[in-house]
DNA sequence: ACCTGAACACCGTTCAAGT
DNA sequence: ACCTGAACACCGTTCAAGT
């Protein structure tokens, strides 16, 4: 402060990154990946869609700053309770963020240097050090317990945008089931058998119980 | 036989879905999957690029066709040998399978009706049913390990997509090394303290040591 | 039955011109 | 400094017209 002018906003319509990007936010939930365009974004808030590029680089950059936006907050929430309970905490909060924004999936897979991957990776990480993992197997149980948890969310997100939206986990499930079980039985036994259970699991529960076993599988180790 | 009529094409440069799925595969291994388009398919193929849709009918079916057509093989490949050894050959063939053309890892996070994810599916299952899993715990163990598989699959895939081509493995991680090596310490101090370690590692080995985790953990509730 | 290629309805991005 | 909106160089997809 002092030599640093403090600009906010004059007018409560005028543009920032931070309004492009919770604009579009709202596009990706109402209407899904495809509607967000420079052209909609535009309309919606009433300008040319040349305007937009002065204050956001990309459609890129667009999108890594909307995931960041919704993967920050519950992030920042879980702070420093007992580290096994605060790394469900950050897999459920990433189930959960996903399943309200599917997109942020789609985002998640464009690359490792996306902010938001960066946050969930860090907090796992330190989780796992103050669970006492030791030096030798830190590395490779941090890499699968985030391999796994960002795994999920992935094909989650996926599972999510390949039906319409409206239609709920439990729906979702019962169609993938019957398409399993439909399968020929010759070339796909396990899937036949299987799409039982998957028509009556709950994902939210069922991904704990892998970051269970993945954690039981450290502990052999430790 | 008999009743049914063999046909084969005429002439050698005759259009069918197969040639126009190797040529698809072509481009986006030699230039990458935003090279993919039909005009450049069309040109490639000395047609006209509404030819193409008498053989296909999307952009959509063409991608899972090409990256079916990339699983496939290597999972023919694994037989029947001992079920521990059978999961990770599926692991590394599609861990090789994805380094050779990335763009599988794009069309593998595209929903869980793709044929490639299938055949990955019902190959771990299979091999977990083989291994003697018990009953309860055989749909998590699954789930865990398959999610795993496919999720370190996609992010490789996404690593390797977001830098350019040529570069290999190697000189990636020294880049995302020296990325997280240059974090802010106060919000990343595990990333920083692990990108050394990162910078060293082969991806490949980890991979399979993430593997051997989960097995670990299911062996504990077997 | 299969192929042609112009046409349609879009994209992201740029940039001269405005305020 | 910030915004406008036409223009550019593309897309996937369709479809009348050809063979």
């Amino acid at each position: 402060m002092g030599a640093k002018i403090q600009r906010t906003d004059r007018r409560s319509d005028a543009l920032s990154k931070k309004r492009i990007v919770g604009v579009a936010i709202e596009i990706l939930d109402d209407a899904g990946e495809s509607a967000l365009t420079f052209r909609a974004l535009a309309g919606r808030m009433a300008t040319g869609s040349g305007a937009i590029y002065w204050h956001v680089s990309d459609k890129d950059e667009l999108l890594a700053a909307a995931a960041e936006e919704v993967v920050t907050p519950f992030m920042i929430k879980i702070g420093g309770g007992r580290p096994r309970e605060a790394i469900r905490l950050i897999a459920l909060g990433l189930f959960d963020a996903i399943d309200a924004h599917p997109w942020v999936g789609t985002q998640l897979s464009r690359g490792p240097g996306q902010p938001a991957m960066l946050r969930i990776f860090e907090g796992i990480g330190g989780r796992l050090l103050a669970l006492g993992v030791p030096e030798r197997a830190l590395f490779d149980s941090w890499s699968a317990l985030v391999n796994y948890i960002v795994g999920v969310a992935v094909q989650n997100a996926a599972n999510a945008r390949s039906h319409a939206r409206g239609t709920d986990r439990t729906a979702l499930l019962a169609t993938v089931a019957t398409q399993w079980s439909q399968l020929d039985p010759c070339e796909y036994p396990f899937l036949r058998q299987v799409a039982a259970q998957l028509r009556e699991h709950d994902d939210r529960e069922q991904f704990l119980a892998g970051i269970d076993l993945i954690l039981a599988g450290i502990g052999t180790v430790g």
